[in-house]
DNA sequence: ACCTGAACACCGTTCAAGT
DNA sequence: ACCTGAACACCGTTCAAGT
C-alpha cells in the first residue's frame, strides 16, 4: 500500500495534535507513515509546502453561515467559525499564520467573503481590508490563546500565566501594579468573552465605513 | 574583553537583521561574538530566553507619545509606534509573536496603557482587553507586512505577492475572481493606508464601549 | 565568573539507486 | 510512479574541565 499525498497531510494532522509543530518533522511524520523521510520529497517539495497544505486542511472543515442575515451578523459568524477551525488541532493558528497559501480552501473562502461584503455595498479596497483586519484580529487572538492553553493530546506545557504571574518580582509587581493585574486578570478571563469584546469592536468600527 | 548580557542582545538583534530569525542560530551568534556556543548558556537559559529578551529591546525603543490628548488619538499613537517598533528589526513582528514576556519594558508599557485607559473611565477588565484587542492587530498586521516585506539586509526573498498571483492557475483565477482580485490589489495597497483602515475600525468600536 | 572541547541526539534536504 | 540508503550540512543543549 504506497502512500499518498492525503495520508502524508492526514498523518501530519495527526501528528500535530499529538506534539504541536515543534514536534511535527519530516523524520518523524515519515515515522508515522512506515516509509522513509526523503520519500517525502516525493510528495511535496519541501516541510513548507507540507505546512501550507495543512494550513489548507484545517480551512477545508470550515462551514460558511447562510446568507439570509445582515452582513455584520454573518461576518461574526464567519470570524467565529474562522477560530473554530484552527482551535480544531494543536497550534492550528500557528500552523496558519506561517503560511501565505494560495490554495482551494483558502481562495474559495476569501472569494466568498469578498463577495458578500461587495454585496453589501463596500467597494473593492474596503472588503479587501476588512477581511485581511478580521484575519489579523482572529490569528492573533488565536496564536496567543493556543499558546496558553493545555495542549489537546494530554500532557505538556502551554505558557503558564499563573506561573507568570507568581515569577514577577516584588519590585516589578510595585512598579507596575496595574500591568500586573492584567496577568492575574487574564489567567481568570473567560476567552469566548474576550474573544467577542474584539470582534464586536472590529465589526462595530467598520459599520461607521461599510454602508446598508 | 568577555562578552556581557546585553553584548549578546546587541549581536543577536544584528544577525536578526542579517538573517531573519530563521539564520538566528546559537552557533551563528557565538561566532560573530567570536565565542563558542556553550558560551551563551552562561548568560542565558537557553534560546527562548535569548528570544523573550530580544522581544523586551524591540520594545525599549519604543517611546510613548505625551498624556495630553484624548485616549483615542493617544491610543493610536501607541499603536502606530508599537508597529515601528516591531519594524526596526527584520522579522521583529515573529520575534516578538513567539515569546510571553514578563519583562521590564513589556511590563511598563502595558502599564502605561492600562492606566491611561483607566484614566479615561473604562473598568481594569475593559482595559486589559482593549490591550490585548489592540496588540492582536498590530502583532497580525506586521507580522504579514514583514513577511512580504523585501528584507533589510539587502537580498532574500518575502513572499512575493505578485509571484503568487501568477501561480494562480486559470482554473482558480476563473473560480474564484474576487480572490484573485484580493491577491492584486494587495500587491499595490499602501501598507500604511491599510495599517490606519484597522486601527480606525478597532478605535471607533472602541469608542462604543469607553466613555468620556 | 566566564569560557572551551567533545559529545549527544537530533534536524531538513539531496541524490543516486532500486522496484 | 514511488521508495530507500547513505550522506551532507547543519541544529540546540549538556557537561566535565579549564582559567
Amino acid at each position: 500500500m504506497r502512500v499518498q499525498r492525503q495520508d502524508i497531510i492526514d498523518a501530519a494532522m495527526a501528528l500535530l495534535d499529538e506534539g504541536g509543530v515543534d514536534g511535527l518533522t519530516m523524520r518523524r511524520l515519515a515515522g508515522a507513515l512506515r516509509i522513509q523521510a526523503p520519500s517525502l520529497y516525493w510528495h511535496f517539495a519541501g516541510k513548507q509546502a507540507l505546512l501550507d497544505a495543512m494550513a489548507d486542511a484545517l480551512l477545508a472543515e470550515m462551514v460558511l453561515p447562510e446568507e439570509e442575515m445582515p452582513w455584520d451578523a454573518w461576518l461574526r459568524a464567519v470570524a467565529t467559525e474562522f477560530r473554530r477551525a484552527l482551535k480544531s488541532r494543536r497550534d492550528g493558528a500557528r500552523v496558519f499564520a506561517g503560511t501565505f497559501p494560495a490554495t482551494d480552501n483558502v481562495l474559495r473562502i476569501s472569494d466568498h467573503i469578498i463577495a458578500r461584503l461587495r454585496a453589501a455595498g463596500a467597494d473593492e479596497r474596503l472588503a479587501v481590508r476588512t477581511l485581511f483586519t478580521l484575519q489579523y484580529f482572529v490569528l492573533g487572538f488565536t496564536i496567543e490563546e493556543q499558546a496558553t492553553m493545555p495542549p489537546p493530546g494530554g500532557q505538556g506545557e502551554g505558557v503558564n500565566l499563573i506561573q507568570v504571574a507568581q515569577r514577577l518580582t516584588a519590585e516589578q509587581a510595585a512598579r507596575y501594579p496595574n500591568a500586573a493585574a492584567t496577568v492575574r486578570l487574564l489567567a481568570s478571563d473567560d476567552d469566548d468573552a474576550r474573544f467577542r469584546f474584539g470582534l464586536d469592536r472590529l465589526i462595530d468600527g467598520l459599520k461607521v465605513v461599510i454602508p446598508s
